[in-house]
DNA sequence: ATGACCACATCTTGTGGA
């Protein structure tokens, strides 16, 4: 079982690299992020037509995410639990969850949180707050979990081709990193520095100033595992082949392979 | 090179991304 995490930049503008991916047998579980479409204007026919299935939590314009397989989707869950009566009025479609082939799979469009600080930022804070409630809860069912997607940090100095650059920008802010190494303390295991300890494995390059042709990239995708999830854990790897084609997203697929 | 992008909405310019 393959699953993979892809941060699209707009599902509309990238949906025949979307169906090339999924025909092309690497993958038996895809999460997408930042769809920008609302939910009447997902393809679901399109996934459909090559046999797979798909389930979305759209918005228009802005976020929205979605999980496609061949397998059955179900027990669908959309956006994340409230702490407080304010994370009531959070409209953004950032969050969805279902259960595909034994898994617990939630994917994850995290804010940005610039400028920083401000309410961005803030709001930031709170969604991580959230994000990590309901990942201990998680760790209560009967299922291995996988949180995967863009979590817009960088974790370590090893996830950026320059660090100190990135001084005070909310992707390399000490508390954005502290969040999200809350979900290490948690127990979830970070797929792709289990497999590579070491050494640049950035998922997203930015389109301006050449960042793509000189590396010049960062670490921003991560897909999280529960322990029952990182005991089937195999392999784990950056595909970027999709970040060199035409028109292509700024970020390119995490995957993992799992027993 | 002190440069340099992309997608969306609709407004050919502003917002948001990271």
């Amino acid at each position: 079982m393959r699953i993979a995490s892809w941060n699209v930049n707009s599902l509309k503008a990238r949906l025949d690299h979307v169906l090339d991916y999924c025909r092309s047998g690497q993958v038996d579980c895809l999460m997408l992020q930042e769809l920008k479409l609302s939910d009447e204007n997902f393809p679901h026919q399109a996934f459909a037509d090559i046999g797979w299935n798909s389930v979305c939590h759209g918005q228009k314009t802005y976020n929205g995410v979605a999980i496609l397989s061949p397998f059955e989707i179900s027990n669908v869950m959309r956006g994340l639990p409230h702490l407080t009566p304010e994370d009531a009025q959070d409209e953004q479609s950032r969050y969805i969850e279902a259960s595909v082939n034994g898994f617990r799979l939630g994917a994850i469009y995290l804010p940005n949180g610039n400028p920083c600080p401000g309410p961005k930022f803030d709001y930031k804070l709170q969604w991580m707050a959230r994000l990590n409630a309901h990942a201990k809860t998680l760790l209560d069912s009967e299922m291995p979990v996988i949180l995967a997607g863009d979590y817009n940090v960088m974790p370590q100095a090893i996830d950026c081709y320059d660090a100190p650059a990135w001084e005070g920008d909310a992707l390399w802010h000490p508390q954005s990193r502290a969040a999200f190494f809350e979900l290490s303390n948690l127990g979830y295991t970070d797929a792709i520095r289990a497999i590579h300890p070491v050494g640049a494995q950035y998922s997203y390059w930015d389109y301006q100033a050449g960042a793509w042709p000189r590396d010049n990239g960062i670490r921003i995708d991560h897909l999280m595992l529960s322990p029952e999830a990182a005991d089937k854990l195999v392999n784990a790897g950056v595909d970027k082949t999709p970040r060199g084609l035409e028109r292509p997203s700024d970020h390119t697929p995490v995957w993992v392979e799992m027993l």
